[in-house]
RNA sequence: GGGCGCGUAGCUCAAUGGCAGAGCAGCGGCCUUUUAAGCCGUUGGUUGAGAGUUCGAAUCUCUCCGCGCUCACCA
């Protein structure tokens, strides 16, 4: 159960007078005719003309001033905030009651005529109220007022990144800017799949819960099906289904939805996050490259109204065609090392000891894994405007497709900004001898670590085995988009519920 | 998981070994166009939890809990 402050306490006091005079505390309804925004706006339409606006609003309480005989307040809805104008010429006592009885954080529901005041803002002039729900805890903000003019002073705020995120009911309800956030996120899904959509993709659904898990290098989290008697996972990736999907010539697939993935958290990981997905028929990596900075740049379109974003200290420009680096080329640049000089694992990790001896990497590692170290520790962080790497070594890409000439390196590309990976995506291995291959080097190479060791999917091998058509595959977390767009630098500013340990 | 840092009133923060404070919110007054309204008065604390050092601990030490940053992990 819970304990209630000395704030609380008072307030439940005060439900217990409301309830002995009758007052309803939690009615059923509320009959509102206008949002703050639309009174407004027809007030200022009618204001020349003279003509009374009557409405009726609702809304929360986030300010108000009692001055003896009359009393201001301030009342905020989805739309934004108006102010309320109380006197005791219309309501009598009643105006000793809101200022008794209403406390900031309750809602109610208004009626009366929309005014301007002496000091120009419009206002409402309320003939009657009622309350719509009764808050308990306070609201935990303190001051935040809107200026006639329509800019906002805050003086304090709700600012623990702790609180904020556990209690984000209270963060939005006191942060407008987070709802903001949040719009637009909406606003950014939308638009990915009018973008889709309207290039021939088929938006589909593929299960969550898998009796095997795969199509990414991560740890998954594991759960138990009672009645079938088996361990299932929570997908760390859609690949593997959604390629299954062109096996049935479904030619153009993409699916919007949760990957959870069982490892570290940090500013640009959360355990589940949600991915975008796509699979193209006929297409290669090249043409999966265009696509990708047409549907990003798209969406910074319509989402920030330009190409041109700000991020941080940065100005971001999505335009297409972005800069393209061969991975080898940026590594060459960043560190002084040329991949293609060091065939094997042994003569790349030599040199990257001899150049770079405080930063070297585990010497077990692979060549491919060799590359990757090279890529975050120098490239990387280089990385600020929108650029697409490509041409990646195989034995870290086990579902790419070989280039042509080149076994040792795949036809796949990621695509950076500001300074980390936004998207993944390759020409798609559709061979089910080459696929079976790089199953068993998987096997072969990771067995050693039973927490990284996959499993074997045969299944998905008996559907490539129907014949798969060559195809472009895409992936891009969407966590990570919005961050850009809304300016945000941690995965948990643009999550309503990011995961947290266990409250005690 | 490692390293570093933080945790004080509902919120934002002071107090660095010597009486736990401020602003706002709250509560009681005055106040009929305010905009952080103003003025007068006032309540509010297991200083994250526990143990230790000390005459004395918010402050120093240790353990635990939570969060942040960072590193590692992330075919």
């Amino acid at each position: 159960m819970a304990e209630y402050s000395a704030l609380e306490k008072i307030r439940l006091q005060k439900v217990e007078e409301l309830r002995a005079e009758g007052v309803e505390v939690y009615p059923p309804r509320a009959n509102r005719t206008h949002t703050s925004l639309q009174a407004i706006a027809e007030f200022e339409a009618a204001e020349s003309e003279g003509r009374e606006v009557k409405v009726t609003m609702a809304g929360r309480i986030r300010a108000a001033r009692a001055m003896g005989k009359i009393s201001f307040a301030h009342i905020e809805d989805g739309d934004g905030k108006v102010q309320l104008f109380f006197r005791v010429n219309d309501l009598g006592e009643r105006v000793e009651f809101f200022n008794r009885m209403i406390d900031l954080g309750d809602f109610i529901q208004a009626s009366g005529f929309m005014f301007r005041t002496k000091t120009g803002e419009v206002t409402l002039h309320v003939q009657d109220f009622k309350l719509l729900a009764k808050s308990i805890t306070p609201l935990p903000a303190d001051k935040d007022v809107s200026q006639a003019d329509g800019t906002v002073i805050r003086y304090a705020a709700l600012e623990d990144p702790e609180l904020r995120a556990r209690q984000r009911y209270a963060d939005l309800a006191v942060n407008p800017e987070v709802r903001e956030v949040f719009r637009k996120r909406a606003r950014i899904v939308k638009s990915l799949r009018d973008f889709l959509d309207d290039h021939g993709f088929l938006e589909v659904e593929t299960p969550i819960l898998q009796p095997l898990y795969g199509g990414a290098a991560a740890r998954p989290f594991t759960t138990h099906h009672n009645e079938l008697n088996q361990d299932m996972y929570l997908r760390i990736s859609f690949e593997l289904y959604l390629k299954r999907l062109l096996v049935g010539n479904l030619e153009r697939v993409y699916e919007i939805g949760r990957d959870f993935r069982n490892e570290g958290v940090s500013y640009k990981h959360n355990p589940e996050f949600t991915q975008l997905e796509f699979y193209w028929a006929y297409a290669d990596y090249l043409q999966v490259m265009e696509l990708t900075e047409q549907m990003v740049s798209h969406v910074a379109q319509q989402v920030a109204g330009s190409t041109r974003v700000r991020y941080g200290d940065q100005e971001l420009d999505f335009k297409p065609p972005w800069k393209r680096l061969e991975l080898r080329q940026g590594i060459l640049e960043t560190s002084g090392i040329d991949i293609v000089l060091h065939k094997t694992s042994e003569s790349l990790f030599e040199a990257l000891r001899s150049r770079h001896p405080d930063r070297t990497p585990d010497a077990d590692s692979t060549r491919g894994k060799l590359i990757d170290f090279l890529l975050s520790e120098f490239l990387e962080a280089t990385l600020i405007q929108p650029t697409f790497l490509f041409n990646y070594p195989r034995d870290i890409s086990p579902l790419a497709k070989s280039m042509p000439g080149d076994s040792q390196t795949v036809e796949r590309f990621e695509a950076y900004v500001a300074g980390f990976e936004l998207c993944n995506a390759f020409t798609e291995l559709n061979d089910p001898f080459d696929q079976e291959q790089r199953f068993l080097e998987m096997g072969r190479d990771y067995a050693a670590d039973s927490a990284e060791k996959h499993p074997l999917d045969e299944d998905y091998l008996r559907a490539m085995r129907y014949g798969m058509p060559p195809n472009g595959g895409f992936g891009m977390g969407v966590d990570r988009l919005t961050m850009l767009l809304t300016n945000k630098h941690s995965i948990r500013d643009v999550l309503l519920f990011p995961a947290l340990r266990k409250e005690e």
